[in-house]
DNA sequence: ACCTGAACACCGTTCAAGT
DNA sequence: ACCTGAACACCGTTCAAGT
C-alpha cells in the first residue's frame, strides 16, 4: 500500500489525473452521478485533495468544458482546412462535425452549452469558447468571400447556422427527437437536409412575395 | 402552532403546494439550489412528506416540466388561433413565443429540454411534450395547405423550424450569445430575422446551382 | 508545496411510528 | 390516508495537522 501511495504522493500531474477521472466518470455514469469525492477516489487521493488544483467542483467542470471547446474548435478547423476551397462543403461538414461532437459527448456538451457554468467568469473557458465561435465565423466568412450568401453579414449568417445546428444537436441529446432519429447515418442525412433548407430557403417564391414577413 | 398545522394537516392539495413551492424556488434560486427538503420546508411539511405525492425528486421535476409543456402548447395554440388565416405570421409569432417562453423560464426549459428527465418513461410528461410538438406541426401543416413551402413534408419543415428556434433559444439561456444580445426587443428582431433566413434561404441562386450541396 | 482526516452543513431516500 | 422524526449513505467545502 505505502509503496504506490508514496510514488504518487507528489506526482505533480494530479490535476490531469483528476480531469481524466472526471471525464471517464461523466461518460460512464452521467453528470448526475459525478461527485468530486468519486473523482478523488478514482484518482487515488483523499476527497480534499482536488481543492489543491481546483477552487471548487464547478472549476473542475469548467476545465472539462474548456477541453470540449478546444476539441470542437480543432475539429471545425480541420474541416475548414480539408475543404479549403469548397466553402459550401466546409459549412455542411462543419455542421455534421458539430452534431456528431454533441452526440458523442452529450454530458460534456451540456457543460459547454447548458448554462450551468458562468463562461464569462473563467478566462481560459471564455477564450476556448470564443475560439470555437471564431472558427465557425471563419467558415461563414469564407463562404461570403466566395459570394455564396446573400446580403447578410457573416455575424448574422453564423447566428443562423449556429442556431439551426445547435438546436438540432440539443434536441437530439435532449431526447426530443427519439421518434425521428434511429441511426447515426440518418443524423448525417438530416444534418445535410437542414443545411440545405437554410441555404436555399423553405418558402416558395410566390409566398415570399405575397405575404409580408415583417409587419 | 398547532392551529395552522392541524388546518393544513390533511389539506389534500399538498401536491399543488409542493409544485408551486418548487417552481418559485427554481425561479428564485436556480435549479442548482433546488432541494426536495427546501421544497418541503417552503410548503410547511416535513422533508419526507413529498414522498406521499411524488415517487422521488425527479418525479417532481417531471411534473414541473410537464406544466411547462402545457403552458408552451397553450401559447402556440393561441397564436395559431389569433392568426388563423396568416400562416406565415403564425410561424413567425410561434417562434417568437417559443423563444420568449424559454427566456422567461430558463430553468423550466432546461428541465423540459435538457435531457435530465426521461420523458418517454412518464406518460403525462410524454403526452404534454407530444402535444407541444403537435401544435408546432399544425402551424407548419397550415402553411403547407396555403402553399407556403416548397416540396418538403411538414415533418421535415417542423424539424427545421424547431431546430433553428430551439437552438437560438438554448444559445441565449446557455449564455452563448451574451455579446450579441442586449435587449428583449432585439431578441424579437433576431427571431424574425432567423425565420426570414430559413424561409427565403441564405444562398445566392448562383451558388446553389454552381456547387453541389450533396456530394 | 501537497495531501490527509475529521468536521460541518447539507443532500435524497427509507421506514417505523404517530394522528 | 397522510404526515413525522430518526436514520442511512451520500454530498461540497473547510481546516488543522501531517510529510
Amino acid at each position: 500500500m505505502s509503496e504506490k501511495k508514496l510514488a504518487n504522493y507528489h506526482h505533480g500531474n494530479l490535476k490531469e489525473e483528476l480531469l481524466k477521472a472526471a471525464i471517464s466518470l461523466l461518460i460512464e455514469h452521467g453528470s448526475g452521478a459525478l461527485s468530486l469525492r468519486k473523482v478523488a477516489k478514482k484518482a487515488g487521493v483523499s476527497h480534499a485533495a482536488p481543492y489543491r488544483h481546483f477552487n471548487n467542483k464547478n472549476a473542475l467542470l469548467a476545465a472539462i468544458a474548456q477541453q470540449g471547446f478546444v476539441t470542437l474548435e480543432a475539429q471545425i478547423s480541420l474541416i475548414a482546412q480539408k475543404f479549403y476551397d469548397l466553402p459550401q462543403k466546409q459549412l455542411i461538414e462543419t455542421c455534421v462535425v458539430y452534431v456528431e461532437f454533441v452526440m458523442q459527448s452529450p454530458e460534456i456538451a451540456q457543460l459547454m452549452f447548458g448554462g450551468v457554468l458562468d463562461i464569462a467568469s473563467d478566462k481560459a473557458l471564455l477564450e476556448a469558447s470564443d475560439n470555437t465561435l471564431a472558427s465557425l465565423l471563419r467558415v461563414m466568412q469564407k463562404g461570403s468571400q466566395y459570394g455564396l450568401y446573400i446580403k447578410h453579414d457573416p455575424q448574422a449568417l453564423t447566428l443562423a447556422v449556429r442556431s439551426l445546428i445547435h438546436g438540432f444537436a440539443m434536441l437530439i441529446i435532449g431526447n426530443q427527437l427519439s421518434s425521428t432519429i434511429d441511426s447515426e447515418q440518418q443524423v448525417r442525412i438530416l444534418t445535410r437536409m437542414l443545411c440545405e433548407m437554410l441555404l436555399r430557403g423553405i418558402a416558395t417564391n410566390e409566398s415570399a412575395i405575397n405575404e409580408k414577413l415583417i409587419e
